[in-house]
DNA sequence: GTGAAAGCGCTAACAA
DNA sequence: TTGTTAGCGCTTTCAC
């Protein structure tokens, strides 16, 4: 029995308990090879018996590790996000790492102050999708041996590894394809222009209107509760203004949805639409959303690696960026096989 | 400037740094009030010039409290766990806490690693939603200074702090509507029928079928990998034997739709469906999917409510269970509003 | 008000 | 192969 009876024992208790050194039972716990195996079986026996849990906290002050992997999104109920997350979990799992899941909100002050707090924890690296693509995000606030990913946003003016994709290609892809259904009067709509995506999509979308000698016409909110049925009527349908809606991302789409019903009509039927991002019942929607979809596993995955060889082996690694490619999944909506009116030649 | 130049300042580098000791240092980060003001000032002063950031790990060994919870769940895709994640999120940052998620993919064994790994992490609270009712998650796992809140599932024979929801009445209630509808081949589908959640639902069904003397009839498939359109047509619409479904979870739903419609059968319309848990465009599916939806949002709130409790305050409280109100949302899968035959008196 | 000393639970660097 | 001695960066006595 260890002395105290409250606390909970620890190494100093196991060694005792065993009689051998504090540093023979922290060989024992790591594993190590140079200890006798008759005494590596009586520690670990003690360390059964007690029911011993290493404290990793007193660990990771020693070794200045802290098996913690911060990420931050920006919004957890974005599907996208969920599963970018859950790559980043398998792999940090692997490697016995933790992850502490923060969320901005999109919002660079709480992003500032969620970086603080994980910094505090002393994560060992962090796999951030910026709230913005300003300079906020700077080395001011994350410590240089700090590792870490960008995914998503793109951050002008620092040097971090970066995952995204293919967005201004796959919003050109995208509204080709509208285009290609005979739909002129295609316009863009979105929530925080001011975004590295935003504007990546925009300008794919402006590039195949212009190829096609169409006027482009972008309709952004600053933020999505601003995304009403009334908004929807007066500035981006305006009565026969609009044939095809592109939607720039996840929450614009939820909100265009939900809007075109509440003012009777039917998405992909009476007026085209194409998502970027894809909802888990996508598909069962009638018409079927066409989407461009996001890599989002990859996505995770690549950014856990890219972390993970920082963390394991070359600090000083040159910064790289890694571009994937998203992918137009053809359903529905954009006016495909609901007796649209797909032009020959479409993709 | 600090002596060494690589590491990150100390809070001793700070003391020195401004004259005075260690402790007046320590009693300013924390906000101590018994310091001469123009001290404060200066220690303050010091640590902005240093950019010193208080290393949360130290802290901790100290103080025995980390700063963290930990969440562990069965599956990051459901949209119920990431609403109840998001509405812990807020509250623990509230108080100052910083989640650590782990997702036990409804595997005991996978369950019991996580909770050991947070355990070494030495969490405060542990808020988590058992991966089965059996008694794995027992207190040998769990030292008893380590709060405990479970939510979703009901794990027998334990003392922690829950929170569920009405399983059996809601799917009581579900289960009538649909025999209003004049329904009597009602069939439940569901996942792992072993499941607590599973088996109130059951309990629920059942009743309200003994109650309008209809057989019940259950169909039940181990991993929803199982949950194929073969499965769907061989085991559970058996040619004219199902008028009616009843989905007892999101897993399940999410299966059934896209068999249905791979059997070319339109759900809601051609056979009638209830799903336990809603989806974000389960509104937006012809027709409308009926759900009953859980209030992912208060079981959050009120699962991070309890646990504060004991952290905050009186860790000796006796154990308490909440049971909140699911809701019966009526869309038009159940056969509502889609010329279906809803008999009089119905809900 | 302030500070010196001790220690949280572990590992690193040495010596034996 | 083993043990001893220092710490890691902070908080907590308990003196002054």
């Amino acid at each position: 029995m260890p002395i105290r009876n409250k606390r909970a024992p620890t190494l100093a208790d196991v060694a005792r308990a065993a009689r051998v050194s504090l540093k023979t039972a922290s060989r024992v716990l790591n594993g190590a090879s140079n200890v006798r195996q008759e005494k590596v079986s009586k520690v670990q026996a003690v360390m059964a018996r007690l029911g011993y849990r290493p404290n990793e906290l007193a660990r990771s002050l020693m070794t200045r590790k802290s098996g913690t992997i911060g990420i931050i999104v920006a919004n957890l109920a974005n599907p996208f996000v969920i599963e970018v997350i859950k790559a980043v979990q398998q792999v940090a799992r692997a490697n016995g790492y933790v992850l502490i899941i923060t969320s901005s909100e999109g919002q660079p002050e709480v992003e500032s102050a969620e970086i603080e707090s994980l910094v505090r924890r002393r994560i060992d690296g962090l796999i951030i999708a910026p709230a913005s693509s300003g300079p906020r995000l700077s080395s001011h606030l994350l410590p240089a041996n700090i590792p870490t990913v960008t995914f998503d946003q793109l951050v002008r003016g620092t040097a971090f590894d970066s995952v995204i994709i293919t967005n201004r290609q796959s919003a050109s892809e995208a509204t080709r394809h509208m285009i290609a259904h005979g739909y002129r009067r295609i316009v863009a709509v979105g929530t925080r222009p001011y975004l590295y995506t935003s504007k990546e999509r925009v300008a794919g979308y402006r590039r195949s209107m212009a190829q096609s000698g169409f006027e482009a016409r972008e309709c952004f909110v600053k933020h999505e509760s601003l995304l009403t049925a009334k908004w929807l009527e007066e500035e981006v349908l305006r009565g026969e203004a609009a044939e095809a809606i592109f939607s720039l991302n996840w929450v614009t789409t939820q909100h265009v949805l939900r809007g075109l019903r509440d003012l009777g009509i039917s998405a992909g039927r009476d007026i085209a639409l194409i998502s970027f991002d894809d909802f888990d019942l996508g598909e069962m929607l009638t018409p079927g959303l066409s989407v461009v979809q996001q890599p989002s596993d990859s996505l995770g995955r690549e950014s856990a690696r890219l972390l993970f060889e920082r963390l394991k082996g070359d600090h000083a690694l040159p910064s790289r960026r890694i571009v994937l490619q998203a992918r137009l999944v053809i359903r529905q909506s954009c006016g495909c096989g609901v007796g649209g009116t797909l032009v020959a030649g479409a993709p």
